[in-house]
DNA sequence: AAATGCTGCAACCGCCGCGAA
DNA sequence: ATTCGCGGCGGTTGCAGCATT
């Protein structure tokens, strides 16, 4: 608002870090009266602070309900999987990780996960491997050594390649997703569940053991279409058409290829990602056997899931819930959601 | 031991949206 | 319909502490 003055403005008050004495005045009002108005705050307390200041420290460090301390590999996968679907949405973030602040949350993105996601090559925006050719060649190379598959005759388009890698990464963060689900007890999902009930009722409605089997499919789904991206390093060109049913696939992903001691060997962090993904089954098949353009044609074709009541087996739903048309309204739904928390 | 560089994080700044007047 | 005040949000800054030279 025009007109009003900053609290930097407002003579003679206090900036800068809060010494423990104005903690305990501030916490000891807010105990006895509420915080009330913040503007009017300060100086219901005795303090010579502005009001937002003192909202700010309250909010983001006197609370009594903050949780403090390193993030866990739990926590850290959350907040990847939601930025890459809220984008720096710090505050519907931080609504999905109880006792975290989106003080707190954007600073460690700031300092630990973008570098991270850097490192691996990926956008920390995006969360797709970056675009341009020096960063596309670093990503083919951790990819590369990821997967143990290297060749010294790499003749590949790298824009096609880029596609299906950034494909593959939307593919791994359902299956994650996926994953958050199964692994949490029927009760829990709502809280470990990152996107509340804005996950289709498909999805939500289903018991533990049909999550398992959607799960397990994600997991082939995944598996299949990361052997047929590695298969496109060795197959000669004309034959690395993409399959018809290919390009229909999406779903929002930060991750592609990851699971590989070697990356972390590599990233001088003080947390493993690869720890993190220590839990989910190996996606690489050494020796994959569905490549054909033609089963994944018949994995994705979106025809046949316009009806999931029906007979549909918990993977056409999986193929339901990748497909393109539906996926990009599902997100835009989920972040204007998020956005009206 | 001192100087310099780097990192992490608390706090600030400016803008925006909402609701009340 | 417009203005104003407030709370909230995301980007940025500044500094303390640590690491390196």
């Amino acid at each position: 608002m025009m007109g009003r003055a900053p609290c930097s403005d407002e003579s003679g008050l206090k900036k800068g870090p809060w010494t423990p004495e104005e903690d305990n005045i501030l916490v000891d009002y807010i105990q006895k009266h509420g915080h009330g108005s913040w503007r009017a705050l300060p100086k219901l307390a005795g303090l010579n602070r502005c009001g937002k200041s003192c909202r700010l420290r309250w909010t983001n460090y006197l609370r009594p309900d903050i949780k403090r301390g390193k993030f866990s590999e739990e926590e850290q996968q959350l907040i990847i999987n939601l930025h890459a679907v809220l984008g720096n949405k710090w505050s519907a973030i931080a609504g999905h990780l109880p006792g975290r602040t989106d003080n707190e949350i954007k600073n460690f993105w700031n300092t630990h996960l973008k570098k991270k996601l850097l490192q691996m090559g990926l956008d920390p925006v995006t969360h797709r491997p970056r675009s341009d050719q020096l960063n596309l060649l670093s990503s083919l190379q951790q990819l590369l050594t990821a997967t143990n598959i290297f060749t010294n005759t790499l003749d590949i388009n790298a824009l096609r390649l880029q596609s299906d890698a950034t494909e593959l990464a939307k593919l791994q963060l359902l299956h994650n997703m996926l994953q958050v689900l199964v692994a949490s007890p029927a009760s829990n999902l709502d809280l470990l569940n990152p996107f509340g009930s804005s996950l289709p009722d498909e999805i939500l409605g289903l018991d533990q053991s049909k999550l398992q089997n959607l799960y397990n499919s994600s997991t082939g789904f995944l598996s299949q279409n990361q052997s047929n991206f590695f298969q496109s390093f060795e197959a000669p060109p004309q034959q690395q058409a993409l399959p018809t049913g290919y390009n229909h696939m999406n779903g929002g992903s930060n991750r592609s290829c990851m699971k590989s001691e070697k990356v972390d060997e590599q990233l001088d962090v003080p947390y493993s990602f690869s720890t993190a993904l220590d839990s989910l089954p190996n996606l690489v098949s050494a020796t994959p056997e569905c490549s054909s353009g033609k089963q994944m044609e018949n994995m994705v074709n979106p025809n046949e899931f316009s009806d999931p009541s029906s007979t549909s087996t918990t993977f056409e739903m999986l193929g339901d819930f990748m497909y393109e048309e539906v996926t990009d309204a599902y997100w835009k739904d989920l972040i204007d959601q998020d956005c009206n928390l």
